[in-house]
DNA sequence: AAATATAGTTTCGAGTCGCTACTATCACGC
DNA sequence: GCGTGATAGTAGCGACTCGAAACTATATTT
């Protein structure tokens, strides 16, 4: 066992920074760098609006300019479409193709849901709520989250089968169901959901 | 709450990669890089056969030309002391200098050790256990670890206070008590100890 | 003694990142 | 309307990092 006579905080901060120095190295797989991969996988679960390059540098922590290479190097190589947005000319959505869903199949970060997986089922809950703590502790206050947690979002009876609908306050616009989960530029932790 | 909707395993992993991308970016303080302040780590917990440019690389996963330049930046710098070794005129031994440990006192991973003791410390402790074995999953047989578990150790009886001694096997070398709990490169996990 | 392995360094090229400057568009105030 | 400042995105530059390959010197093996 490594570092077995420290304190366990200390440990805990270690093993993340092996884990991290894991994560780096294994995802220059299959032709594409870490930053790349991350991109891929903010854009799979990032909602309509937040699909830009300025949300994936935000989200990305880094500047506007490196994230535009990082976007062009997966529009050059097919993994992203670029088109227009909607309301705003200066802008541009970025949407998976779905060579990039086949090659999110064999996503090197699947390694590390593998070894989640190895632990007992409650073990790793509770591992995913620490982590979680521990990341808000990190990096203050969650700048990114999704619909259901968030205060802009409200439920609208409607006639449908389901019974209701949901819109977005702050972008004005109706939520499909399937929006709900997904990560969003403009989250704000709400209390009333 | 990010990521609310997908299993807790696939959290795990995607929190381990946010919380990764956090310490690559805030250890770029003070002047160091990243692989910088992974080598100082790592030469203050490495015992004396371990403090060698070949082992650093080993255990950083890089290649010995790139380790030899992190060290050199590290020597120029006056983080570390290189002194020729014992037994091989090939080797050279690197001792952390007085002005590193001052250094290490403002090591920027402690962001992580204090988020890890806004914790519980039994769920801290839990977060330690099931962290390591991710890794272990990730890293395979792990190749590095400290004396206490490894096979090469043994003890023996001596004239001293404490009652015991223990030598390494492997060197067929004597150890210091405090010299137990450091990194070795020739550890091998053991059952016995 | 020769062949091979290992410790460490150096050099070079590819690639990445952040900074700055720049254009185009939007939003706000008058 | 019009101007001002903010914002989306891009392009180019320089600093830096890493890994591959070539090299020297010493150990180890045969």
């Amino acid at each position: 066992m490594l570092q077995s006579d420290t304190s366990p905080q200390r440990s805990v901060a270690e093993l993340v920074e092996q884990l991290a120095r894991r994560a780096c190295s294994e995802a220059f797989s299959g032709g594409l760098n870490p930053a790349q991969w991350s991109a891929l996988r903010y854009f799979e679960r990032a909602n309509r609006f937040s699909r830009t390059v300025s949300a994936f540098a935000r989200y990305h922590g880094t500047t506007r300019g490196t994230a535009s290479q990082t976007v062009r190097a997966l529009v050059d190589k097919g993994f992203l479409r670029r088109s227009p947005a909607e309301h705003d000319q200066r802008s541009f959505r970025l949407d998976l193709t779905e060579r990039a869903h086949k090659r999110l199949a064999t996503d090197p970060l699947d390694a590390f849901v593998s070894a989640a997986a190895t632990l007992p089922s409650e073990q790793c809950t509770m591992l995913a709520r620490s982590l979680r703590k521990m990341l808000e502790q990190v990096q203050g206050e969650a700048e990114f989250g999704v619909c259901t947690s968030c205060r802009h979002l409200r439920r609208v009876d409607d006639a449908r089968p389901t019974g209701c609908a949901h819109r977005c306050l702050f972008k004005d616009a109706h939520l499909e169901d399937d929006e709900l989960g997904r990560i969003c530029i403009d989250f704000q932790s709400g209390v009333d959901h």
